[in-house]
DNA sequence: TCTCCGCTGTTACAATATCACACCGACTTG
DNA sequence: CAAGTCGGTGTGATATTGTAACAGCGGAGA
């Protein structure tokens, strides 16, 4: 469906990554860019079993659940990576660079997620909470339904 | 805090509640009155296994999960609970006549949860998202933060 | 009465997440 | 260099949340 290059979107996501840890002072250890590379690479939500299934398979040493969440809390915290609390499940950030609340669409027919991207609606939650008084830390927006592609094949 | 009264209103939620699912044809069982109840009278988010535990202590039997998650789908079906993903857990809506999205500000300091009642931020949200072809079925607003009680006691 | 169907009971289990403690290597500090 | 500190990881056990599968029960209607 989408006919991008996934091996390059991938890379380039790492590249971005790198630089963005280095300019922190925040390690990037070997374990955390595999974590990062498997997140993005399936291009959709991952559970935190699948990291730990896959992993497995590929390092030749068994992976404990703990080790990868650990993984995935710095990427979080680093704006890497997001958790979709509606389906126990993390993905790769599309642009870390700008630090922004988590806002997604969630495909029920092919699990695809997208970012919505849609910095207006979230200062306008932000103010009209602010309204009521309460001090907003974090956003979480979750959309689910029909993807553009999903839809146009008819499903 | 609030200084308003648990029971009274507790009590008022549960005739529109009887109100709506006569309405609708729907059973209001004994069981699913409880459990409403329980969720209602805690004013809070409630985790699945707290209402499974209270309910052994006051009703005598012990209860399984099963039975409380399937009081709760029903609940939620009829609109008169929503779920909170990014906790695990539950709260009573406090306006279930109208069908609306669960729009949550949570408190991190006392873990109250109010409802923020902002249309015009799903409509945007569904609007943008429409724009980009994607189909909504459902819309999850979540924030954290500090509630204007704690931000005055100064925590 | 008989049958269907929705609600509940019960057992077992799956999936998700965390705790507690040990070790190791890098880096600082004396 | 020795000693101490600290972040990252390994490991085993365990907590928490959520489901599957199947059985029984009781009311509504043919």
């Amino acid at each position: 469906m989408h006919d991008h290059d996934h091996d390059h979107c991938v890379a380039e996501a790492l590249t971005r990554a790198e630089a963005i840890c280095a300019d922190r002072g925040a390690r990037l250890t070997d374990l955390r860019r595999q974590v990062f590379e498997l997140v993005l690479g399936s291009h959709r939500p991952v559970g935190a079993y699948d990291l730990v299934a896959r992993l497995g398979e590929s390092g030749g040493k068994p992976v404990a659940p703990q080790t990868v969440y650990r993984a995935l809390d710095f990427l979080i915290e680093q704006g890497l990576v997001h958790r979709i609390a509606s389906l126990n499940a993390f993905v790769g950030c599309s642009h870390p660079q700008v630090a922004h609340a988590g806002q997604f669409m969630i495909c029920t027919r092919c699990q695809e997620v997208a970012e919505l991207g849609d910095p207006a609606a979230v200062t306008g939650l932000i103010d009209r909470a602010a309204a009521q008084g309460f001090t907003v830390q974090s956003v979480s927006v979750e959309l689910t339904g029909i993807c553009a592609a999903c839809r146009g094949r008819g499903l």
